[in-house]
DNA sequence: CATGAATGAGAGTTCATTCAT
DNA sequence: TATGAATGAACTCTCATTCAT
């Protein structure tokens, strides 16, 4: 019933699809939507132009899409994180700041994050979208750890509660370092993260500096 | 004797390329390299279309020309930071990080920063000048404050000191966050600022938890 | 077999590449290169300026292809005169003289001629290969025919073996003539031809008084 | 009163439009009427470009004037020629044919040629003029030098006659082989110039073999 | 008179989109 | 369904001509 040779056609169909969509994402990563050319990606799908346009509206449904694509398995992977924290806190943050580094940084996906930045504002529903369904489900599970480890006891009350951006946001700039001025000076991204880590656990100041009594 | 009347042509002149070279940023802040029209920058300028050739090689150089003459600006800036720190560190991390977020999150500087981000790959030129002249010495700057913290006793010796980004990666998030999703989330900024701060200072972790003794 | 059915593609595609080289001929020697405009080139084509751009990958290359289309079957004319000679020289060289007014001076291929002295200079590779097919071709089979003259016994061994292009220049002259003051002073090419040969095969000094006594 | 300080202004102006005449006719022989630039032009005559609009209406005002200019040395020439003639008529000839590989192909107005073989037909006018001056007079006494040589027995009444042209054929075609082939295949002007005067007197038919008898 | 900055029409070229096959 | 030749609007860039200085 769910064999794949139930519907040859609509598998061909999705192959072609996904194929171009593939395509499609490589032409636009590597040269933003203006510079992109519908005959490079139809060549890189190895399909012809006007097949194209039997799948998809015009160029810029064709970026929607391929965005969205790989969007997607993102969306499940933030949604597995929210399940019911157990164990240390600090121990479950830096499980998720690792998992970004590692498959987010580490990978291509870190270029559709430049895309996005670079081409968000032309494309405002894209934007909600990838707001929506990543952005914000992930801040909020981010959320939830911290104040899970408010409640155990082991973070403080921190102001960073309210904007969990700035938890994942030396990552975020790693991505961006890594894109723009690895060539010049490059990072290394295991110590980098490290660094981040601490900053984002310990902060700068002294311990014994500090209000130890609230 | 400094009367700008001394030179009336080179001011006329001076006067146009600046005109073009703001019309042309915001023509390529808002469209991006690819699909900035030349048309509508000298319209933006209010020059013809063949002004603009006569003090610009072409399109590359107007781009390239234009994004210097507002990192320029910055350049001096970041120089006049690098003053030999008095007072506590913190107060002097405190003071540069909120700099940024008023003179650059607060001004539509941000959005050169979006550019960068979208058209650097294309213009790798353009991207090592930025680096060598603001991106390595800010950074540079955070370093040597927090070494001067370290040499306090008011900070720990964190890693972060190799990686100054990571200190300032949050208020770079929160520039990103106001182009792309503020219409759909809005942050404010002075308290986002704040939780910024309060992170790189304190970090997540309670005081007590910590090793006060090693 | 050879039916043209049987690659309808190729030959829809050559016969679009025809009027496509045979529309920018007519342009470019009305005009001249840089006056030729691919604009009108399409239209007289009766296809759109894009269609150039397919086939051709810019008006240098449009230009030389045009040109070199003109010459081909020119080459092949020419080739065909070299055979081995019999009959009286005389007779033979008035036919190839003859030949040249009637399938050069008295149709449109004068016109490439023209077309060719001006533009020549900027397109030095379509200069060397109308000299090496056409021009070194035609002149050397104009010295086997005078030097079969001279085996003959018929002609003397004139300095113009060595300078073939005496021979034939009368004609070129004339082929210019007729593109340029024919309205204002016009020759009767026949007559013209005639004075030609005339000169040619006689010379003007009389007879007699010549060094018959060598 | 006919001293040149006379009129100090006419004359400087003279020297400026003899400049820009100078200039431009430089530029229009080496790129053609329509490639060449006002601004190099200017740029060659030391004058701004605004001052070639001072002397001369428009691009082509100026390239007609140019081109006039070269001619009117020769239509002297060429009437000077026009004396009584006396000695042989052979000698007279190859005087003339002479002068021709001299003062035209020997030197840069052999360019001038070309030029309005190139662009002659879109001046006419200019054509009308060089036809009227240089050409029909130059054939007119081409053609009274063989009369005078008929009249003296020392030419035969060949049909050249009327067609004085293709007296001097070889040698136009010497100028344009000079201008175009050279580099290709390079011809010794003097021998050229003695293998087109041995075949205008004498022809390549054998003395003996001819009708003596007339 | 002389200048040269400014103009803007017009050129070559590209490429998203269409549609006959 | 798939193709890719054809289209033509739109782009960048040039350059003859003008005109305020």
């Amino acid at each position: 019933m769910n064999s794949p040779s139930d519907h040859p056609r609509k598998d061909a169909k999705n192959e072609r699809v996904q194929l171009i969509l593939a395509a499609a994402l490589e032409e636009f990563v590597e040269l933003g939507f203006a510079a992109a050319r519908l005959d490079s990606i139809a060549e890189r799908a190895g399909v012809a132009k006007g097949t194209v346009y039997l799948y998809f509206e015009n160029k810029e449904a064709l970026f929607e899409e391929a965005v969205r694509s790989v969007i997607l398995p993102t969306i499940e992977r933030v949604e597995s994180m929210a399940v019911k924290p157990d164990g240390s806190a600090e121990a479950l943050l830096r499980a998720m700041v690792g998992a970004f580094y590692r498959e987010v940084i580490g990978t291509e996906k870190k270029r559709v994050i430049r895309l996005l930045i670079g081409e968000g504002p032309r494309f405002p529903k894209l934007l909600a979208f990838y707001h929506g369904e990543v952005i914000s489900r992930g801040l909020s599970v981010l959320r939830k750890v911290m104040e899970y480890g408010v409640e155990r006891g082991e973070f403080d009350r921190n102001a960073a509660v309210d904007y969990p951006q700035v938890i994942l946001a030396p990552a975020m700039v790693a991505a961006l370092w890594k894109m723009l001025f690895d060539d010049i000076e490059s990072i290394d991204l295991d110590r980098y993260c490290d660094a981040h880590l601490d900053l984002v656990m310990n902060g700068l100041v002294h311990r014994s500096e500090r209000r130890l009594q609230p």
